[in-house]
DNA sequence: GTGAAAGCGCTAACAC
DNA sequence: GTGTTAGCGCTTTCAC
């Protein structure tokens, strides 16, 4: 069957006996035009006895815009931050009844991407990078474009865009800190290669261990990838070297944090009674395992919300001709730092 | 800035010397319209030289569709299925050009829901819900109001709809098969409290443990919900009870699969040692805990993907009128099954 | 083979 | 305060 038949605001304005712009004016709150309360509510009450629904296609369509803007992710990255980033943006979006469109990265060049398709046919309005990394051909590329966005990631690119970011780095020097105090030799960092520019994790973890007096040790640093090999031979080289017995252990991602409780089990050692553990990112699984692994967490809720306010604000800003004189959007550009905090489980 | 001036199919149509009709026969590759090949040129250099993309919200205004899908899950269970199932789902929209429009499940009435909202005012034509749990009552309502719309789901729930599901419950009699074959005793069983209906899962259980020869006794079975206090308690009297040591676990889910190994490691059990455990239900970090998990996986992919044609096919079918003369999309619904696979990890 | 024209449902400038 | 009207960019029937 088709769409029920669709009842237009032609519809409801023959309904209540008046025109459809004033249909529309109900509708739209629109300042300037005062309505005759009767009016309004005798077309109030036709909306809802003909139970009518604005067409947002045919609204868009007027307004030269879709109502939508396009999340962007990696297929890889996502799975332990993605929905708790999606919740907030969707929280952030609901009020100015914007919808998101679910959008996978994967192009070569950028003028292939979805998100650059998906916008120059008009099917979204804005879009969020959410942890997906971005070079800055695509960045130069996108501002070229007009296309409003907004990036969503951990540590501050200190690129030209629109970041929510998180000071998250910063609580590596307050566990450091606490290891030190419980008087725990010998920390260690296990983390992944970086996936483009410096590794910001790592240089956090080196300052903070300077900071606290302590002389990062080469051997103590492990770098890899997660893979089923390289990890454990690297894990294995940590713990036999006798005379650098790490004490503790920061890692530098959900994943590795998993990674490194997996290895310290297998090789036998107790946590926390041999080594702690604190990883560094949010997951929901951290309380299902043995032990329940400590972490700094990212405030992800709240990165996605104001990820969408920013977003709105370029979308209405750009639209509305901005509030900086030329017409480029994103002319000064913002990062945001949300605080993340650090949860001690029982690993540490 | 503005939307960068648009082109639209009308420009093209005046930069190739055509109409508009010509351009958009072209572009919908129209049958019964047959065109001259140097037009197609013509019309094909104007497009590439002057940029055009079709916009795609007026051509949804045109033909009363949205192209876009809304997918409804529930904010809590997600987690461990979703991206993988939304990316088959990607796939099997990508040709017909689809967008996915992401919502969440949390209404009190069904017509307060998001997706009937979104179904209403045209910005979406279909829906497919993704592990979430639906009413009967619910059911009812959308079948009332032509909505077309797929569940993907663990199991078929035997109701009247289009399912996409699994046969995995079918493997845990081959995994109890497997257990008796290593002479394992006293099998056991950890699982959520069923969210509505009765618990396939046990239901699955019990009715393998019969056919394998084994009394399924109610000290070796755990119904739980995965609260911090409730669960631990069960398993300590699960563990306590000396006549009957478990000597594997079947989990049901991915949730208690996690949560079964923490129990046992927590309790200074052996695994695979001491005791067994395979978990019901797919994820991606079952390799990342020690020691990774042995798992009945769900197809997830492929239940996006097919969820995405069925879907297709009612929002087409129903367009036209479909196949059964009546106009109710949904005559008969269809329950497909794919199979999942079990995975032998270090566990088990 | 191709074009002219109507119209999808909405908004907003302008008229009264 | 409210109505009239002109499109937004596309598809498609019908005419040639």
């Amino acid at each position: 069957m088709k769409h029920k038949y669709s009842v237009s605001s032609k519809d409801v304005a023959r309904e209540a006996g008046v025109s459809q712009a004033t249909v529309s004016y109900i509708l739209n709150n629109a300042r300037n035009v005062k309505i005759k309360p009767e009016t309004r509510q005798a077309v109030l009450d036709a909306i809802k006895k003909l139970n009518y629904y604005p067409n947002q296609i045919a609204r868009g369509m007027k307004l030269r815009k879709s109502m939508s803007v396009g999340v962007v992710t990696d297929r890889s990255v996502t799975n332990f931050y993605f929905m708790k980033v999606l919740e907030g943006m969707k929280d952030g979006f609901q009020e100015d009844n914007y919808s998101i469109t679910l959008l996978f990265d994967k192009h070569e060049k950028i003028e292939d991407a979805e998100f650059i398709k998906y916008y120059n046919s008009n099917r979204i309005d804005g879009v969020i990078f959410v942890f997906a990394s971005i070079s800055d051909d695509e960045i130069e590329h996108m501002n070229s474009t007009g296309l409003p966005y907004v990036v969503v990631d951990t540590h501050p690119s200190g690129r030209n865009v629109h970041e929510i970011c998180t000071d998250h780095l910063a609580h590596i020097q307050d566990v450091i800190g606490y290891f030190k105090s419980r008087d725990i030799k010998n920390i260690a960092y296990a983390g992944p290669m970086p996936k483009c520019r410096n590794d910001r994790r790592l240089e956090a973890f080196i300052n903070a261990m300077v900071y606290h007096g302590f002389e990062p040790k080469d051997n103590l640093i492990i770098r890899s990838t997660a893979d089923d090999k390289e990890l454990p031979e690297a894990f294995k080289k940590l713990f036999e070297n006798k005379n650098f017995k790490p004490g503790a252990i920061i890692a530098g991602s959900p994943k590795f944090g998993m990674l490194t409780v997996k290895s310290c089990l297998a090789f036998g050692m107790k946590i926390p009674g041999d080594v702690s553990i604190v990883a560094v990112g949010s997951s929901n699984i951290f309380d299902l395992v043995y032990p329940p692994l400590s972490s700094i967490d990212l405030p992800l809720y709240d990165m996605g919300l104001k990820a969408a306010q920013v977003l709105l604000n370029l979308i209405k800003g750009g639209d509305k001709g901005g509030g900086n004189g030329s017409g480029k959007a994103g002319e000064e550009t913002m990062t945001i730092l949300l605080p993340s905090e650090l949860t001690l489980r029982e690993s540490s």
